[in-house]
DNA sequence: CATACTCTGTTTATGCCATACACAGACGAG
DNA sequence: CTCGTCTGTGTATGGCATAAACAGAGTATG
């Protein structure tokens, strides 16, 4: 129910249509106020500042000086504004100087996506489904992607696969460091840390525990020690992590390929 | 403003004293009607039949026989219902019998992440940040992570990170089987792929192109051919795919590792 | 050029939601 | 017994998406 999706008489989902540019405008009426670019920028602009929560139809619909149920008239429900919205904030770059490994040229292109993501963290928290897909640049994101797979030596489908791993590694990455970011205000004091103490005993949890008097585990707040604060740099060496584990399993998976051929 | 996560006195947010166990219930008044556990079975319940739009107070309420503000009796806000919720849902086998090498472990404890998010998808639906990681079954899950990567030389905060990619690409997967089961419904007909072909040409998509009308990219309603239908088959493909890429990674990495030891 | 039809932006109204607040009664501590 | 605390409830508020009806703008057609 809450996934109306609205298609057209097409049969593709009317934000498709409306990202792609296809989308007849009436002849008939009086001149528009607004736009589906001006709606689109106006609520991005919104989400960038005070989160996708306070994206609501009132505040974009303000923001531009116009009622509320004006953007009606350009945006069939709120949802397919979330879902052109989604798109618009993943605008990338067009082409890519891209390296010359395939090694280089998938760190460069997950660097992009990561930038994108992070730029736009809300966009994260709109499913990523076979809709948002479609979307403009998404479709581009996906072209530059192979193409800096192309010296792999791998089937399509795989390179797909290498695609959508890659891309969800990234988002998972940047989701980590928001929520962290988000949830740091809360942080849980030392008296907190003492308190998950009494029920994290050593005998329960035997490889957990260690880590956790190590601070591997939580970012306590500081804990009498002096390093704490894991937040920033935990992420990108997380982000490094997996993106060098992938890249090992490719370079594996490549070799093991041309052995067969 | 979204996120109070309301911390008790211990300077744990309440939804991680209440998940532990550790929390006074008063002695004074009347004997209490409901608990914690059976509101969050309820929630629970509500959110695998209806999914988790349709976990709101009235409903929990409702179903349990009691008013809706009753429940704030128990739970000082939905937010911490939900953080409730998501832990509770994620709960696994105590104790796991863990193979011998540490591959066959690291599969089987992805495997049983991965059931625990497909039995409640919507669990993915809410933030995985510091607060989840210190309920019970996160605790119990990272201890069992560890537990599998016990005979793989790496270092503790290496093996976190293990624990955090892995685990973040099984939700990651999970998350897409779950965005493209909703979405399947609305699945976009041979009509609308025609209408995308205009728009996604070989000279813009060189790359893509040939997949997309090879059937790899989308998941059209069948493209007159015969095959189609990519979606359960290619979700578990993708699983092992990036599973594999990683252990292979981690192949490597150990080996180097033991090289330089 | 007049008329009809379409499309605009607005006003108003509905139903759902989380949750603040105040109350009557239940119950244990003193 | 009585006081203070805690229970479950009723009521009220403000925010939300969006349906419906309308007045006027503008274009296409006679």
């Amino acid at each position: 129910m809450q996934n109306m999706a609205e298609t057209t008489d097409t049969g593709l989902p009317r934000a498709v249509a409306i990202a792609w540019g296809m989308h007849e405008v009436p002849q008939r009426g009086p001149s528009r106020g607004l736009s589906h670019e001006r709606i689109v920028e106006a609520a991005i602009k919104i989400a960038d500042v005070e989160g996708l929560a306070a994206v609501t139809m009132q505040a974009v619909a303000r923001s531009l000086g116009f009622t509320t149920m004006s953007l009606y008239r350009y945006v069939s429900s709120k949802d397919e504004l979330l879902r052109l919205m989604q798109d618009a904030a993943l605008a990338g770059p067009e082409k890519l100087k891209l390296p010359g490994t395939w090694q280089e040229a998938l760190r460069a292109w997950a660097a992009t996506v990561r930038a994108a993501y992070r730029a736009h963290p809300w966009v994260l928290e709109l499913p990523r489904g076979q809709i948002a897909v479609l979307m403009p640049n998404s479709v581009r994101a996906a072209e530059l992607g192979l193409a800096a797979l192309q010296s792999l030596d791998l089937r399509d489908d795989e390179k797909i696969g290498v695609i959508l791993v890659v891309s969800q590694h990234v988002a998972s990455s940047v989701e980590l460091e928001q929520n962290l970011r988000e949830e740091g205000e809360v942080a849980i004091g030392a008296e907190g840390i003492d308190m998950l103490g009494e029920v994290i005993t050593a005998q329960r949890f035997p490889h957990l525990k260690p880590l956790m008097e190590a601070g591997y585990y939580v970012a306590s707040e500081d804990r009498g020690g002096s390093q704490g604060r894991a937040e920033p740099d935990s992420v990108d060496a997380e982000y490094d992590f997996g993106l060098d584990l992938i890249i090992s399993g490719l370079e594996v998976l490549e070799q093991r390929s041309a052995r067969t051929t």
